[in-house]
DNA sequence: TTCCAGGCGTATC
DNA sequence: GATACGCATGGA
């Protein structure tokens, strides 16, 4: 692990990250960049639960500045957030033996998959299904809002569709509320089904209303770190169409979800 | 105006 | 099991 600490900031230097394609990526919603272009450093702003974090960029690729961080939150939180214990780089270099995931990994070798809040994650692929990614950050942000921070499972007890209205979620509303009783009466528990072989938390996760087999592999990837869940929404089936159509290559095997990540972000950005 | 967005529930066959 | 359609909202 290549940090320094620097006055109040934990310099970290790190070759396969890059804060836009992690942070902003359509895996988690609530990181902004507040720098310009202008600007000779990209800057983001953001939170893991209710901790913040503004982390830099500088000219110098692979060079990241965690501003006021000790280095009992970082080793304690940033550094988990972050992935930093997976090797990035051999993922790459397995991927590789494919032609497409190749390129892919590539075109944006700074993904890494963020070890989200099962929860957070949950409620918030609840809120993108059939919705655009600026308009999911708009229903966050007035979520996190509204609540002061991003809302414990209990801080929605009794909540309802009705009451839900501010966020303008639409139909979504009412599968949060069911989220939240199905997880208060403890039919179902996050920290159990995280453990549990991948087909049976998909089954558990399913229980509630509005989370299908794409939601439910978002929450297993990005709120478990389940790195086998394989999330296919509209993008990954133009990729599974056009670059697989007889099946994922064996090199994924056990980090489906990653090769997924570097896949998603490629077809969305594609380069003609 | 119409189409679409990190889908899913329901009806129908 | 497969396929068609509606769903809230808002940006393009």
């Amino acid at each position: 692990m290549d940090f320094t600490v620097s006055g109040n900031d934990i310099i970290l230097r790190q070759p396969d990250f890059a804060l836009s394609e992690t942070l902003d990526c359509g895996q988690a919603f609530r990181w902004k960049k507040v720098s310009d272009d202008s600007d000779r450093c990209e800057v983001y702003e953001g939170y893991f639960l209710n901790s913040f974090l503004r982390i830099s960029e500088g000219e110098e690729k692979g060079v990241f500045i965690l501003h006021n961080t000790q280095e009992k939150d970082f080793l304690d939180k940033w550094y988990n957030y972050l992935d930093l214990s997976t090797d990035y780089g051999e993922l790459k270099r397995r991927f590789s033996e494919d032609e497409m995931l190749a390129r892919a990994c590539s075109y944006a070798g700074g993904i890494r998959i963020l070890r989200q809040d099962s929860w957070e994650a949950l409620s918030s692929f609840i809120i993108s299904q059939n919705n655009n990614i600026p308009r999911i950050k708009g229903i966050i942000g007035r979520l996190t809002e509204h609540y002061g921070g991003y809302p414990e499972v209990s801080q929605l007890a009794g909540e309802t569709a009705e009451s839900l209205a501010f966020l303008r979620s639409g139909f979504r509303a009412k599968y949060l509320t069911d989220a939240v009783e199905r997880l208060l009466s403890g039919e179902l528990d996050l920290a159990s089904i995280a453990r549990l072989p991948l087909q049976d938390a998909l089954k558990e996760l399913m229980k509630i209303r509005g989370v299908g087999p794409k939601v439910a592999m978002c929450t297993l990837l990005f709120g478990m770190h389940r790195t086998d869940a394989f999330p296919v929404d509209v993008w990954m089936k133009r990729v599974l169409e056009r670059w697989y159509p007889n099946g994922l290559p064996d090199c994924v095997k056990g980090c489906e979800g990653i090769a997924q990540q570097y896949l998603f972000h490629y077809i969305r950005n594609e380069p003609v």
